[in-house]
DNA sequence: TCGTCTTGACCGACCAGTCGGTATGCTGGT
DNA sequence: ACCAGCATACCGACTGGTCGGTCAAGACGA
């Protein structure tokens, strides 16, 4: 069945992940229940608990997808070619347009991580560090290479910039006046001004 | 009651402010049952819905607090003495400062918005705006004497910075290895780095 | 005795998760 | 061509338990 192409209405699974994605940004993984969850997806619980093992089990799901695209975006701007600085410039307006291309993910991501069991939470945590620790390592090469000031440690550099990402499912919105790429291209602006050593 | 200096204990309404301060942080407004509350408190429900109206009333008066707080800080940066770049920086630094010294009311402050009352979350929202205005017109002032660069609208440069701080809840950690003095010099060097004109 | 403070039993609402059952359709033996 | 056997997909009433909040009654200082 759902043979490609042919059907037009998204399987069971996916309306599912859709709609607690859609809720669980709006109104927070606790106070979205399950009822609101299969109601919204237009199916009972039981088809719920047929496709995943709990509540949490939709949330560990969100995590996964997004830890898998944000980590596979930064590898092709981290690892393609240009200088340090456009490299990380073009990262760093990456992970922007990113987040705010999928707002709601973003919202869950950084809002419920102590909603995870103990066993996810740490191996989010812990992918999450190695992501952090490939971002900061582009600044390693650039204070290496003398073009990034190295007067403020590489971590502090990363902590300061992912704040400012963390922070956009609080006041951005789409239909605003500004576009995910303008504050991408601000913020990356920012980044790399504040790298700029002393001339 | 409760006269200056004279009462070692601590009154009940004070415990229970400050036990669910400890425990919203910890675990979150929602995963906090209100018995739970009570119980670090050393009281009983009863003595709690004496002092509060509700659970949400609690979380209010946490949100005020900070609110005053956040205000009465900023005010006297802002409006001290210095260049507008020394008045700047001292602010910024100060608002990490006041973040990290009090790491328990920022998680909930940045993290538990959405559980507000509609009306009071209109306050909290316009308070916040006041707030960042404030800030903002630090930038602008600077930007205005050309001590500042200016092809950034100030608004982005506020919400750039304000990530960091409220950012700070999720990886600050009091006993590592960092004091809130340093990441303040930090932070508040890597904003003033960035708004440097090109020269 | 009056008002403030505190108690703890209690209430109705709601919650995540379960369970017995049904409908559908594929598979392979005849 | 047929049917028995079985897996997948789904249903919705139900359960055990927790939640925020209430209330009648007591404690106690003024």
């Amino acid at each position: 069945m759902a043979r490609l192409g042919t059907s037009v209405e998204e399987p069971v699974r996916q309306r599912l992940l859709s709609a607690a994605t859609r809720l669980f940004a709006e109104k927070g993984f606790e106070s979205t229940s399950v009822q609101e969850i299969v109601a919204a997806a237009g199916v009972t619980k039981g088809a719920m608990y047929h496709y995943f093992d709990s509540k949490d089990d939709l949330l560990q799901e969100i995590y996964g997808r997004v830890l898998r695209m944000q980590m596979d975006r930064l590898q092709r701007f981290a690892d393609g070619e240009g200088t340090v600085a456009e490299r990380l410039h073009a990262a760093a307006a990456d992970v922007i347009n990113t987040t705010v291309d999928n707002l709601d993910d973003s919202k869950i991501f950084f809002r419920s991580n102590h909603q995870l069991a103990p066993d996810t939470r740490k191996i989010v945590r812990a992918e999450r560090r190695r992501y952090h620790e490939r971002f900061r390592d582009l600044v390693i090469e650039g204070q290496q290479e003398g073009v990034f000031r190295d007067d403020v440690p590489a971590e502090m550099v990363v902590d300061f910039f992912f704040g400012s990402v963390h922070h956009l499912g609080t006041w951005y919105h789409p239909d605003g006046p500004l576009t995910g790429g303008e504050v991408g291209r601000y913020f990356a602006d920012l980044l790399l001004r504040s790298l700029t050593p002393a001339s």
